[in-house]
DNA sequence: GCCTTGAAGTTACCG
DNA sequence: ACCGGTAACTTCAAGGCG
């Protein structure tokens, strides 16, 4: 028989000594299904050295392994950085030989190098085949006899190789279940080996809502519950908030000391940490939406209620909010109990609602770049691009280069320029259009087209980087070059589809997530190639398309001085201008002819202002709203009080065009700082442990607080935010950061820190260009005397 | 031993 | 664990001064 069905997840087990694919799948008639494909065996290629007869390396290569873990011996034909290649394919019978057979192969004398090794048995399976998770694939199949704790309607044995059907674009209905768990932590950090789960909250798409609590029981209870309730409805997709760094390891250590098997994969086993950090749940979806969160910059704490908060999914007004150390005292007041339960139900519904957000973009990001479903969020931005190239290079037959560790290396990157300081009228930004994909494809920058120094070649046969003179051959197309080529011309075509549909409909999100997805990839596509980390990495690709992009900036800012423009700034690939319509045009125009790039304004601003500071500025946008780039007031590492008088005082400037108003009104929020009125959540100063405590070279302040909150039995780790207040006292600012947590009272503050190094900086950035003096802004006691100023 | 000053360390932004 | 360019803060240590 023949099935179609949308895969959801894949993984390989031994049978005997049979590798079998497991991929898991929904079919079009809605049954969950396994699809075993006995048929692939894992493989790898040897470079033998130069020189060396192909029958002595077959006959090298025959002693490789023993008990047949080799299968078989085959010189194909491949391409190495575009130069054609002959490799020997070593193919095995068991995926987990491979590594010991792969370091053998190393070891022997007439091998170069062995590539394609450390690819995932899996992965090598969907790449050989085309098959892309999160998309539909028709196979032959015979239903085999299902073990009896699977948890499916069908399994079966695929006849053959299943194939994608491309024009089904469609998402079935998938069931997703959202979970979230509090437990007990009188000391801080809560801790498996003595601390229980007190309530799991879950809720599903199909409106089910859960809280299983210990209340009058033990937690091994509220544990086998969750288990029951998860192999009860059956998720397809399971949904948590840093549910990989803190709920599941939590619930699996957890049960350990309660005896408790958390059987809830479809395989009736154990969630288990797989690639990139993630927790990987059998026949299931196991998505962390946290990691969705962190691609939002505009948030700087990055907690569950300020995401669901952004993104409109609930209101911090409309939730119960408890701070986490806290939650322990809920449980234990009887009185205060019903509030930790609505707590949990916010949590847990703010999980769902991210999931409807977010799901729809994760999923067309597994089918792009072909990394399941449940890992493609952990992966960093660079496996993302590289799992994409790594199709690609089956496709053009390319071999894939081994991951190496590189030494750091360093080199020119994009143009700033100084911008003229002050308010300017009817302005333009303009900006080119991918810029760095677009200057890799006109100049096919690429590790397979790169022409060392020392080759010789006509010089009409590359492109040569202004500059740094790397050169680069003209023809055939590069790698890089047919990668984005195919990526822009796809993304084109998704959203010529998407003029075909309303823009309400299922289609027209499914594509429009789709688009995103591929303009992402696109986009981090030169990041990518510098590096060091990279398959692909080579420091002159990088660089080439620096200089190029250097050089069409340079050159656009040239034409427009020539026509007349002012070019008050530019960035990269942008340039201030004013607004004059007819030059602009002209400027395009040249920019499309000369350069063979587009250009585009990006916005006009009815007023901008500049300091003399680069990558920071502020407009007014014809709607008559503010952009605001680079100050403070858009920096998560200043308080909220200094922010929000530098965003007024920005805005009293530009739309009022009042500085003694502005003026006026820092002097308002000193006042009310100084008599106690601003709330201590405006104080708090969030900063992020970039590594572990122990390797910080000078105390600072989120240091200092990170070490008391250490002390109290927290637990912190690199990445996560440290929220502090300055306190009274003396020393050093290090001496007197306070984890917020731990201050009590307004009293507790050093009001003059925040004077002096919070909102009077944040707003003498603007004000200062205006002439005014700090001693201006400043009121009440601390106002220099005339004494202190001449000393 | 105290104060000034510049380098080093650190974070987070822009495109 | 994606790049370089940039601003701005705090800490730390060297060097000058008394």
């Amino acid at each position: 028989m023949r099935i179609r069905f949308w895969l959801l997840d894949i993984t390989y087990d031994m049978v005997g000594d049979i590798p079998e694919i497991r991929m898991f799948g929904i079919t079009d008639t809605g049954k969950r299904v396994v699809v075993c494909d006995r048929s692939f065996r894992p493989y790898f290629y040897v470079v033998p050295k130069q020189d060396v007869p192909m029958d002595a390396v077959l006959r090298g290569l025959k002693k490789l392994g023993l008990r047949a873990k080799v299968l078989s011996l085959d010189v194909v034909e491949k391409k190495y950085f575009g130069k054609p290649l002959k490799v020997v394919k070593v193919t095995c019978q068991r995926p987990p030989d491979v590594p010991t057979l792969r370091e053998e192969a190393r070891s022997l004398p007439f091998v170069q190098d062995v590539l394609e090794a450390d690819i995932r048995y899996y992965m090598r399976y969907m790449i050989d085949n085309d098959i892309y998770p999160c998309t539909w694939h028709e196979v032959e199949v015979e239903e085999i006899e299902k073990p009896r704790d699977w948890q499916f309607d069908a399994v079966y044995l695929a006849k053959g190789v299943p194939k994608p059907i491309p024009e089904m674009r469609s998402v079935p209905e998938l069931k997703v279940l959202a979970f979230d768990i509090e437990c007990y932590n009188p000391t801080g950090a809560p801790k498996p080996e003595k601390d229980p789960v007190i309530i799991i909250s879950i809720a599903t798409n199909t409106g089910l809502k859960k809280l299983i609590t210990a209340e009058g029981r033990r937690d091994r209870d509220v544990l086998w519950e969750f288990v029951r309730v998860i192999r009860e409805f059956d998720p397809d997709i399971i949904v948590g908030y840093n549910s990989n760094e803190f709920d599941w390891p939590y619930l699996l250590e957890r049960s350990k000391y309660v005896k408790v098997k958390l059987n809830v994969s479809r395989l009736n086993t154990e969630p288990a940490t797989s690639v990139y950090g993630h927790i990987s749940i059998l026949g299931r979806a196991n998505v962390d939406l946290y990691n969705f969160a962190e691609e939002i910059p505009e948030i700087k704490v990055k907690t569950l209620e300020n995401v669901a908060d952004y993104l409109g999914v609930k209101k911090k007004s409309e939730r119960v909010l408890i701070e986490g150390h806290e939650i322990y005292r809920y449980w234990d007041d009887e009185s205060r109990r019903p509030l930790l339960m609505r707590y949990a139900m916010d949590d847990v519904e703010s999980i769902l609602g991210l999931a409807e957000k977010f799901l729809p973009f994760a999923i067309q990001l597994s089918a792009i770049t072909g990394i399941p479903l449940d890992q493609v969020g952990a992966a960093s931005v660079g496996f993302r691009v590289e799992w994409l190239l790594m199709r690609y290079a089956y496709k053009f037959n390319e071999l894939v280069p081994n991951r190496v560790e590189r030494p750091a290396e360093t080199y020119r990157g994009a143009i700033v320029l100084e911008p003229k300081p002050g308010i300017h009228e009817n302005i333009a930004v303009l900006d080119f259009s991918a810029m760095y994909p677009n200057i890799m494809i006109k100049y096919n920058i690429s590790p397979d087209t790169y022409v060392p120094p020392m080759e010789e070649i006509a010089p009409d046969m590359v492109y040569v980087a202004p500059e740094v003179g790397h050169r680069f051959r003209r023809e055939p197309p590069g790698f890089y070059r047919k990668v984005l080529e195919t990526l822009i011309k796809y993304r084109k075509a998704i959203r010529e589809e998407m003029k075909k549909y309303p823009p309400t409909s299922f289609e027209y999100r499914i594509l429009d997530e789709r688009q995103k997805a591929v303009k992402v990839i696109a986009n981090a596509t030169y990041g990518y190639c510098g590096w060091t980390g990279a398959r692909w990495y080579m420091r002159e690709v990088a660089e080439a398309v620096t200089a190029w992009g250097r050089e069409m900036i340079k050159k656009t800012i040239n034409y427009a001085t020539q026509l007349g423009l002012k070019v008050i700034y530019g960035d990269t690939d942008s340039i201030f201008v004013n607004y004059d319509e007819d030059r602009i045009r002209k400027l395009i125009e040249w920019v499309e002819k000369e350069l063979g790039l587009e250009m585009k304004p990006d916005k006009i601003y009815v007023r901008v202002f500049f300091t003399e500071a680069k990558k920071r500025y502020c407009g007014l946008l014809p709607d008559g709203r503010i952009d605001i780039v680079g100050f403070e007031a858009v920096r998560g590492d200043w308080a909220e009080i200094a922010k929000e008088v530098q965003e007024k005082t920005i805005e009293i400037v530009l739309k009022e065009r009042s500085v003694d108003k502005a003026i006026e009104y820092v002097h308002r929020v000193i006042e009310e700082l100084r008599s106690g009125k601003v709330p201590l959540s405006k104080l708090i100063i969030w900063k992020t442990l970039s590594k572990d405590l122990s390797e910080y070279k000078v105390l600072s302040a989120h240091v200092a607080a990170a070490k008391k909150l250490l002390e109290l039995g927290y637990k912190l780790s690199v990445g996560d935010k440290v929220g502090y207040i300055v306190t009274k006292g003396s020393g050093k600012l290090a001496q007197k950061a306070k984890p917020y947590i731990l201050v009590k009272s307004i009293d507790e503050i050093d009001v003059e820190y925040y004077i002096d190094k919070q909102i009077i900086p944040a707003a003498m950035r603007i004000l200062g260009y205006f002439g005014i003096k700090e001693d201006q802004l400043r009121t009440g006691r601390k106002q220099k005397s005339l004494l202190e100023f001449f000393t």
